[in-house]
DNA sequence: CTATGGCACGGATT
DNA sequence: AATCCGTGCCATAG
């Protein structure tokens, strides 16, 4: 699987099933992707999962000869190199909770893992212990945001306990590390947080009708709309969007939320642990971009050659059986093959071609779109779609970000747009700003430039108030 | 009257 | 074929 050439093109014609088999598993997620690989392992007694070795310095998983593929690095670098690895995916819930786990794994990707365990140490003692059964029951539930999703009632009926009890357990979670964890939503969450902000420090007075009532209109920058219902001035309700997204985190689990920017509506899901992680290596002063390809199982998926080797010394009647099952197995390993490479390929070049923006920020990307990646590659356009849907991408910054963003054909033109307004000496309008970004190189209509501000949530040149 | 946001259309993208 | 995105037109708020 390491070994394996850098074109995907030079594999040999493949049949319709396989294709069809790629196809999907190319646009799965990293999790969705496990759960097909464990299926499959589990029905095909033909399929193998070797276990592999890990790297004692970096705790990543090693090839079967040879040296961590990310801690020693070839000498000759040129632009970039992808390294692919394989990554164990640890099952959260079907661990036994264990006080004498200290941090002894890197922290970046095993914090969230450990979430319940780290929130159910610091409450235990305060727990009666039939309660600590019920508190380890919601700390299971709770999603990769540190958000409840279960509803209490249920739980209550579960336990046969009144539902108070309940909330009062929930009140002992919320109040642990990551404040607010175990909430329902995010407004519970931030309300929480809020709570305990007060105790300290001031808040400003309306910031807890906000959270509680308008925290939908306010993750779109409806300002305007709130600030109408609320009855104070669209300053004000600014003003509390900004301590809010300073002080506070809607999603108690999640690590690191990038700038404070609210990803719109549903699609959270992309924001869990990243598919692919790109860090940045010093080689004599370059700065080299290291991808790693992310991949659910640990260890190496084979087909069983002890398998292979009996099927000969059976009788007839299993004999056809067996080769079905060996055939779907080899089939198999040859798309999560295929998967990877196509994958691998695409990464890289996306990799190569944004690496401005991967070190610079949203300034420096470049408006592409898949069919020329696709163009590029000799693949078929909708292959290029399936591989970046549903992925998502850590930077060395830390932020993680879906792979579509690398497709965002205005993400430069709105950066450099809210550039402009933060150095403007007062309010521009959008015909002003028009021939500003004219200037810049991006010629852009008015109606458009309305549509990024909104965007960016920047309110109209008549509300803005200059800051110098 | 000017600046903006809503609606919707057409072309590009997926 | 479905969806997304930029844009023009028009109503409306200031």
């Amino acid at each position: 699987m390491f070994q394996t050439p850098f074109h995907a093109q030079t594999q040999r014609p493949t049949t319709t099933a396989h294709l069809a088999q790629t196809m999907s598993l190319l646009s799965l997620t990293l999790d969705e992707l496990n759960q097909q690989v464990e299926k499959e392992l589990a029905s095909n007694p033909a399929l193998e999962l070797i276990e592999e070795r890990r790297c004692p310095m970096c705790h990543r998983l090693l090839p079967e000869h040879g040296k961590c593929p990310v801690c020693s690095q070839p000498k000759d670098l040129t632009t970039e190199e992808p390294v692919v690895f394989i990554s164990p995916r640890e099952d959260l819930f079907s661990r036994e909770y264990n006080p004498d786990a200290e941090s002894m794994d890197e922290p970046n990707s095993v914090e969230v893992e450990e979430l319940p365990a780290y929130v159910l140490r610091q409450i235990a003692s305060d727990l009666a212990p039939e309660n600590r059964q019920i508190a380890a029951y919601m700390l299971t539930h709770l999603n990769e945001d540190g958000l409840l999703e279960c509803n209490l009632v249920e739980v209550a009926a579960y336990f046969h306990v009144p539902i108070s009890k309940i909330q009062e357990i929930q009140a002992l979670i919320q109040h642990a590390d990551p404040i607010g964890v175990g909430s329902i939503n995010s407004s519970e969450a931030l309300l929480v947080q809020l709570e305990v902000l007060e105790e300290t420090n001031p808040i400003p007075e309306i910031a807890k009708v906000l959270v509680k009532e308008h925290l939908e209109q306010l993750s779109r920058h409806q300002f305007a709309e709130i600030a109408k219902n609320v009855n104070v001035s669209v300053k004000e309700i600014e003003r509390v969007n900004h301590f809010i997204g300073e002080n506070l985190n809607p999603f108690p689990g999640r690590s690191h939320w990038g700038d404070s920017r609210l990803p719109d509506k549903g699609d959270l899901d992309v924001y869990r642990h990243p598919d692919i992680i790109v860090t940045t290596l010093e080689r004599e002063n370059r700065q080299v971009l290291s991808i790693e390809l992310l991949m659910p199982t640990c260890g190496t998926l084979r087909v069983n050659p002890v398998y292979r080797e009996a099927i000969h010394e059976t009788k007839d009647e299993t004999k056809v059986e067996m080769k079905n099952d060996l055939e779907k197995a080899s089939l198999f390993v040859k798309c999560i093959q295929q998967r990877n490479n196509t994958m691998r390929q695409l990464v890289s070049k996306i990799a190569s071609m944004q690496k401005d923006f991967i070190l610079h920020g949203e300034k420096q990307l470049k408006p592409v779109t898949r069919a020329k990646f696709a163009r590029d590659m000799g693949v078929h356009e909708s292959t290029i779609s399936r591989a970046v849907a549903n992925k998502s991408v850590q930077l060395p910054n830390r932020r993680i970000i879906p792979l579509s963003m690398f497709f965002d054909r205005s993400l430069n033109v709105r950066t450099v747009l809210k550039e402009i307004i933060d150095h403007e000496k007062h309010a521009l309008s959008d015909f002003e700003l028009v021939d500003l970004l004219k200037d810049q190189g991006f010629a852009v209509a008015r109606r458009t430039v309305a549509k990024y501000r909104s965007m960016e949530g920047i309110l109209p040149a008549h509300l803005r108030q200059v800051t110098p």
